[in-house]
DNA sequence: ATTTGTAATCGTAATATTACGATGATTATT
DNA sequence: AATAATCATCGTAATATTACGATTACAAAT
């Protein structure tokens, strides 16, 4: 056991709780601010902005770019990530979707 | 190791985090959705709808009612769950801050 | 008091995540 | 060819998550 039962949820679901990983530790939370705002790009930089070793950061990085949000362009001996536009306009509207779906009505308890 | 350097971060990122974690599983997803279109509301009929056992269910509802965006309030021996709207707006208003924080100018990469 | 229905919790196993030092790969520069 | 700079990956340890059967807890109904 242990194993999130992934093909039981609809693709939207599973969609959703991925992108959703991206957003879920902290330090991908700051990384992708970085990212969003520009305030860095090369991963040495971003390294430099967190408390977190070289290693850590890395993964992490990895993690976002297997989720699709960030994309990496090598400029050796550096290499450079931001935002995919697309990615990020998808899981706004995938969260705007999920957000609106309130029916805002009385509770039923 | 292995452990979450939430100190490092700020309450911002950490809240972010948290809220997105809510999202961050197909299940959470789907449970969010059955309260969130009141298709169900009653812990029970959480399950009946959901390919998963009682015990994991009950776990996952837990989970989400530790970050605070459902609420329990007992039926006996039913117990009844709902969104918390006050916390799901502040979801709806994080990530929109989060999602709103992309420079659209062109890219450095 | 016993039974019934419902949900939480316990115990446990499997898997995933987080973190970091060390090492490896790659490519300019010398 | 050797060096330096940068980033990925490996190996490993600690912790967290996911899942489920079994049990417990609780309150209503009998």
């Amino acid at each position: 056991m242990g194993l999130t039962k992934t093909e039981v949820f609809t693709d939207q679901q599973n969609r959703v709780a991925d992108l959703a990983k991206a957003f879920a530790h902290p330090a991908r939370v700051a990384i992708l601010q970085l990212l969003a705002q520009k305030k860095a790009c090369v991963c040495g930089d971003i390294v430099d902005e967190l408390p977190l070793a070289q290693a850590t950061v890395s993964q992490h990085l990895k993690e976002l770019k297997r989720i699709g949000i960030i994309q990496g362009s090598i400029d050796p001996p550096r290499v450079c990530y931001c935002i995919d536009e697309v990615v990020w306009q998808e899981a706004r509207q995938l969260f705007g979707k999920v957000f609106d779906s309130v029916i805002v009505e009385k509770s039923c308890c």
